[in-house]
DNA sequence: TTCTAGTGACGAACGCTGTTCGTGTCAAGT
DNA sequence: ACTTGACACGAACAGCGTTCGTCACTAGAA
């Protein structure tokens, strides 16, 4: 907040020309602190209004760089994806290289809470989406996938990284409303609790599922999605000529 | 509705003590309005004035019998669970009945819209999720598995689901909120407006997207579900002892 | 039969949301 | 110097989930 809001400059001194006080709206500006408040709060703290105050202003100034909180949605995804840094395509690599994309991009979007939900309501067309389509859609092709099979293959797997991480994101705004910060307690107590639910089933309905309560509750998200992982990527291997 | 909302009775007949005027309210009614708004209107229609103006009653009123929103939409969709049919286990055919499965769910977490949301965001613990819980990791324990990987592939089958049809039924809302309803025409034009923007494209630096554009937007959305559904079965069937 | 306790129903309100309208202001182009 | 156009923004609209306090009514006790 400036020092001098409301009050009246001087009449001897002019108005400066260059330099306003604030930084001119833009569109940059919105998406950058958009962001900043996703990161902060999540979702359910981003609000037109919130990103406003941020700026000094009010909402209905957004409206002239953004047309929509879903369309400020999809900017802050395309520009949380421009953090992905890939190394040069590698065909006889694929599979490594494969894994490796899945990873990078799982990452980026977990660290981003509740952006995961733009990349499953968008077909990527933004620049960092399409240059990231490009790199993952040539790696298969030039590995020797048939167009077809290659850009199924890409969309299965990129629905899967982000289904997961919006799962991942959906608990994690869960943990948020409960007014918990300490993600490792949360999710110890979480699962205690659902490791005490199984068990109080009754035996003769449910055998499977009481005889084997520490499989189910056992593995955390880490080894689940690289156990998805890779059995897409063996099934695409089962499948490259 | 009833005809004589509002009319006072005649004061010669006595007020009926059985069969009320509206039926008593409760969570099962709740939760059936609940869902009959949701099938025609999307989450987005369904608010809980909606349910209690369906109601005829205050908003108010239903938290007597529901804590929150999103209990209800849990409730909403355990019930939807209910509706999943299922053939008698035979583990020697556990790759068939696990697609047969995957369909079922796929199919009608597709028909409620927004449903699937839940799936995502809960842990199964409702009486129908339990159970088909029970059917779909006993199946693959007498099938021969292990507990753990049978946990982990349990897991992963069902956030395929859940996430394919989340996905879906973001595009449905946001063919709904443009206004459309013949989901035909608005696919086409979708697809036609990727594809436009695909072939737009500098082919310099973007040589394989705009050298296949037609396999990129070929497959429509059941295609892509039974491939990816395929490569998450051949992938069970590789690790199977 | 009368009184009492308790429960479900619900009108009103709080504080929030996304978005639009009309007006103001300021800088660039003529 | 004047016009034009783009941007900024205060105010308002319609709606949201949820809570509070009060009301009516029923079931059980005296």
């Amino acid at each position: 907040m400036g020092s001098n809001t409301g009050v009246p400059s001087p009449p001897w001194r002019k108005a400066r020309k260059t330099a306003p006080l604030k930084p001119q709206l833009s569109q940059d500006l919105i998406v950058e602190t958009g962001l900043r408040i996703l990161d902060a709060d999540g979702l359910d703290g981003l609000s037109m209004r919130r990103v406003a105050q941020e700026l000094d202003t009010g909402p209905a100034s957004l409206y002239a760089h953004v047309a929509n909180k879903e369309e400020l949605l999809e900017l802050i995804y395309d520009m949380v994806l421009g953090e992905i840094r890939l190394p040069e395509r590698d065909p006889s690599r694929w599979k490594d290289q494969l894994r490796e994309y899945a990873r990078e991009m799982h990452r980026v979007l977990t660290r981003h809470a509740d952006v995961a939900r733009a990349a499953l309501a968008n077909v990527p067309t933004g620049p960092n989406a399409v240059r990231l389509g490009e790199y993952v859609f040539g790696l298969l092709i030039e590995a020797g996938m048939a167009p077809r099979a290659a850009s199924l293959a890409v969309d299965r797997l990129s629905l899967y990284i982000s289904g997961d991480a919006y799962e991942a994101s959906l608990h994690y705004a869960r943990m948020r409303a409960a007014g918990q910060s300490d993600t490792e307690a949360y999710i110890r107590d979480f699962v205690r609790q659902i490791d005490a639910y199984y068990r109080s089933l009754p035996p003769d309905r449910f055998p499977h599922i009481t005889a084997h309560v520490d499989a189910l509750t056992g593995e955390g998200g880490e080894a689940r999605f690289e156990y998805g992982l890779d059995l897409i990527l063996d099934g695409l291997q089962a499948r490259m000529p």
